[in-house]
DNA sequence: ACTCCACAGGAATAACCGGGCG
DNA sequence: CGCCCGGTTATTCCTGTGGAGT
C-alpha cells in the first residue's frame, strides 16, 4: 500500500522534466540587476545620495509604499551601485541596511555599526551608549554615512521615537563625518505616530511608491521566468493570471512573485510538463491556507480554543461559542476565563481573519455576533494535532 | 410606540510577564 | 539579586442598542 504511494511518487519524480531552473530568483525578497518601472524612484534615491561622493552630507529621506512596491529592493539597488561607484572613487562612506521589523533597537544598532566598520559587544551596552560609541566612531572615521532602516514603523510603534530622534540630530554633534537616514515604511499613517521635528527633519525629501500595475506585474514576472525557469516551462496564461491576481489586491510584485514559484512547485511535483493557469489556482489557495496555519500555530491556547469552539458551534452566537468553550475547557482541564475576554478574542481573530464575526440583531431574541470559521476546518485540524493540549480534542 | 432579549463593548482595575536597571 | 516598569491578559461592573414581537 504505502510502497504503491510511494512508487507513485518516484515514477513521477523520474519521469518529470525538471521546471525550476533557478530557485533562487523566484524567491519575494531576490533582487534582481534590473529593476523593473522604477527608474525615476531609483533616479531620485540616487540623486540625494549622489552628494556623499563628492564627499558631503546625504539628505534624509522617506520611501513610503504598500508591501511588494520595490522600496526595499529599490533602496539596497542604490546602495550597492553607490558602494561601488565610492569605491572605484576612492571615496569613503559609509553604508548600512537594517530591517527593524525582527530585531530590536540593539540588534539593529549593533548591524549598523558593524556594517560601517565598527565592532560591537552583541550585548551589555545601553542603547544611547551604543549610538554615541557608533557617532564618535564616524567623528573619527569622518566618514558620510547613510543608515537605510527597513521597515521603520515597526521600530517605532514598538520603541517610540526616541532613538530616530537621536539619529536626526545626529548631525549638530558631528565636527566630521555625517549622518542621513533613509526610512523606508509600509503605512503611510505612519508619520502621526512622530514627533513633528522628528518627521520635519527625517523627511527632508520623501517618495512614494505606487503600486505595480497588471502589466507591469506581467513583466516582472516574465523576467523572473526567463532566469528562474527552463524555456517553456510556463504557459502565458499562467503569467497572466498571477500578474492578475496580484494587481487586482494592491500591485504586490511580491505575491506576484510567490504565486509564480508556489505554482511552480505544485507543476513540478505533481510530473506536468508545464505551469499553467490551474497550478496557480492550487498555489493561491495553498498559499492561503499557509498563512492561516501560521496564524493559527502562533495562538494563544484560549485563542485556539476559541476557534474549536467556534467550529463546533452551530448558532454560531456568542453565548453558545462560550457553551462550548466551557466544555471544552473541562475537557483538557483548564479555567476557563470570562464571556467578556471571549468577546475580545472573537474580535480579535476576526481582525486575523481567521473567523468572521459581524454583529447582528435578532430583534426580539438579541443582538450578538453571527460567528464562522474563515478557514478550511481540515487546516484547523492538522494545526491543533501539533500542539499536545489542542490534539486530544481530535 | 414600546418592550426587552442577548449580548456589544467601554472603563476601571487587578494579575501576570518579560526585561531593563541599580 | 530584587525592584520597577510597560505591556498584555483577564475580571468586574457597567451602560447601550437593533429590531422582532406585542
Amino acid at each position: 500500500m504505502s510502497d504503491d504511494i510511494l512508487n507513485d511518487v518516484f515514477t513521477k519524480a523520474i519521469a518529470s522534466k525538471p521546471l525550476i531552473k533557478d530557485r533562487e530568483v523566484l524567491r519575494s525578497d531576490y533582487i534582481p540587476e534590473r529593476l523593473l518601472y522604477r527608474e525615476s524612484e531609483i533616479k531620485a534615491v540616487g540623486e540625494t545620495l549622489t552628494p556623499l561622493l563628492k564627499g558631503a552630507r546625504a539628505s534624509n529621506l522617506f520611501l513610503y509604499g504598500k508591501p511588494g512596491t520595490g522600496k526595499t529592493a529599490v533602496a539596497t539597488h542604490v546602495l550597492q551601485k553607490l558602494k561601488e561607484h565610492a569605491s572605484k572613487l576612492n571615496v569613503k562612506i559609509g553604508l548600512a541596511y537594517t530591517n527593524t521589523k525582527s530585531s530590536r533597537e540593539y540588534t539593529a544598532l549593533v548591524q549598523l555599526g558593524s556594517a560601517i566598520g565598527l565592532t560591537l559587544p552583541p550585548t551589555g551596552l545601553a542603547s544611547g551608549d551604543l549610538f554615541t560609541k557608533i557617532l564618535s566612531y564616524i567623528n573619527e572615521q569622518g566618514v558620510n554615512t547613510v543608515f537605510v532602516l527597513d521597515e521603520i514603523d515597526e521600530l517605532v510603534k514598538r520603541h517610540g521615537d526616541k532613538i530616530l530622534y537621536e539619529m536626526t540630530r545626529a548631525n549638530a554633534r558631528l565636527k566630521r563625518g555625517s549622518l542621513g537616514i533613509i526610512g523606508i515604511s509600509n503605512d503611510l499613517n505612519f508619520k502621526e505616530l512622530l514627533d513633528p521635528r522628528v518627521l520635519s527633519s527625517l523627511s527632508e525629501e520623501e517618495i512614494v511608491f505606487p503600486p505595480y500595475n497588471v502589466q507591469e506585474l506581467r513583466g516582472i514576472l516574465m523576467e523572473r521566468v526567463r532566469t528562474g525557469f527552463y524555456e517553456n516551462a510556463v504557459k502565458e496564461a499562467a503569467i497572466n493570471l498571477c500578474a492578475a491576481m496580484a494587481g487586482s489586491e494592491h500591485g504586490d510584485a511580491r505575491r506576484a512573485v510567490d504565486l509564480l514559484r508556489v505554482a511552480g512547485d505544485v507543476a513540478e511535483r505533481e510530473g506536468a510538463g508545464t505551469v499553467d493557469e490551474k497550478h496557480v489556482r492550487i498555489a493561491e489557495k495553498k498559499i492561503e491556507q499557509d498563512t492561516a496555519s501560521e496564524a493559527l500555530r502562533s495562538l494563544a491556547i484560549h485563542e485556539k480554543l476559541i476557534v474549536y469552539s467556534v467550529m463546533l458551534s452551530e448558532r454560531g452566537s456568542t453565548g453558545d461559542v462560550y457553551d462550548r468553550y466551557m466544555e471544552i475547557c473541562k475537557k483538557v482541564g483548564l479555567e476557563p476565563v470570562t464571556q467578556r475576554r471571549i468577546g475580545m478574542i472573537i474580535s480579535s481573530l476576526d481582525t486575523l481573519g481567521l473567523i468572521s464575526a459581524p454583529v447582528i440583531s435578532h430583534g426580539r431574541y438579541g443582538r450578538t455576533k453571527k460567528i464562522s470559521l474563515a478557514i478550511q476546518p481540515s487546516v484547523v485540524k492538522n494545526v491543533f494535532k501539533e500542539d499536545p493540549t489542542t490534539s486530544t480534542l481530535l
